[in-house]
DNA sequence: CTCGAATCTTGACGCTGAGCAGTTTACAGC
DNA sequence: GCTGTAAACTGCTCAGCGTCAAGATTCGAG
């Protein structure tokens, strides 16, 4: 549980509750999803009392929010470890999108979280930067063959943008089960590549934008 | 606010209490949103008992399940309203997209509440079906030019999955800010329509499912 | 060693959802 | 018109929640 210290359980500072906070905090959040989530059980799994969290994170929002965080940052991870991997802008694409869904699938109570922005609030800079990183490697890691476009560059981000919608889209419905798609293994599932297949990635687009 | 009773503030029944609580309801839910909603404050603006509720709803679940079968008519409503218009298969699918944007924007926290279903139970057999009923009115409107397969056809189902995933991709991520879409008038905002022109709704797809 | 700051506990307040017993009303049968 | 039963609603109670204030304990710089 704790990440460097034993922390024997009888003292009173227990020094690395941050951490140990974060850990029962995802484990009820797992467990109970968003709308059962509750501070003070969070508290007890990590054996201190209902008011210890306040003063790593404030209130409950704050808690949500380094949560979040921390999702983000995994989610980042992930999605540049794919990225590098794959070369073929469709094969790259096909890749990234398994892998959101899967982190998704994996991780859903987080994932759900993570675009609930109105559960925490944007003051903290590193949930900021961290949601800031992740998406910027989606859209680097989605684009279309112009890839090596500058940022400011219109159709790339249009091509990106459509392919992460569509993605976001099944990944949400296919969890709520309105589409009948096979999340258990969606590498495995045609739907979704047939779906991006649909997604003319490698024309540019937007010659007439009406 | 009473649908068809004056209801005399000081009489012990209502008369129409359950229409009166889904307005109240709707209320609180759009003020405060789906984590800040409260079953008693619904009450209270109903000008009843903290309990009063239980005995048409059951319990919060219910409430919101009642106020989620309401947003799902409402939903198929509008988009079979725009369905009948289109002709064109593009035509359709732009004018159906901008609806579906405009549906979330204008019902934000209705919308969010219809995408978790963990709020709710499916318990309720005429949630089920409005659900079934705006599910269907969607696919059937945002089908390719293949819109006269019948249902088991697959690749009109991809096809209207795919525009589905895509529109309902955009509408959250833009409503969260992730994605700079001008939600305010998704009908004049080129975004949306530039990432459907990448769909090429008229193929048939699935030539090669891999 | 000392003293301030950081960390954690205890106790309290008002809010919530939920269950139970009781009160008031509507209504069908006579 | 009267009565009994079911429906609709109230009031009370309980446990759990988030949050705050005050106090106890420990850390660490000087």
């Amino acid at each position: 549980m704790a990440t460097t210290e034993p922390a024997s359980a009888d003292r009173y500072h227990h020094g690395n509750l941050r951490a140990a906070l974060l850990d029962s905090a995802l484990e009820v959040l797992c467990e109970k999803g968003v709308a059962g989530f509750s501070m003070r059980e969070a508290a007890r799994r990590a054996g201190v009392s209902q008011s210890a969290p306040k003063h790593h994170f404030g209130d409950t929002r704050g808690l949500l929010g380094a949560l979040a965080t921390r999702a983000y940052r995994r989610l980042c991870d992930q999605v540049e470890a794919v990225e590098l991997v794959g070369r073929d802008v469709r094969e790259r694409i096909a890749a990234l999108s398994a892998e959101y869904v899967a982190f998704a699938r994996d991780n859903r109570a987080l994932f759900d979280l993570m675009w609930r922005t109105s559960q925490f609030d944007f003051n903290d800079p590193d949930l900021i930067e961290q949601k800031h990183r992740a998406l910027r490697a989606l859209d680097r890691g989605l684009r279309g063959q112009d890839a090596q476009l500058p940022d400011g560059a219109n159709p790339a981000r249009v091509s990106s943008h459509a392919v992460w919608s569509l993605v976001h889209g099944y990944t949400i419905l296919a969890l709520e089960g309105a589409i009948d798609g096979d999340t258990s293994d969606p590498l495995t599932s045609d739907l979704l590549p047939a779906m991006l297949q649909l997604l003319d990635v490698s024309q540019t687009a937007c010659d007439e934008p009406r």
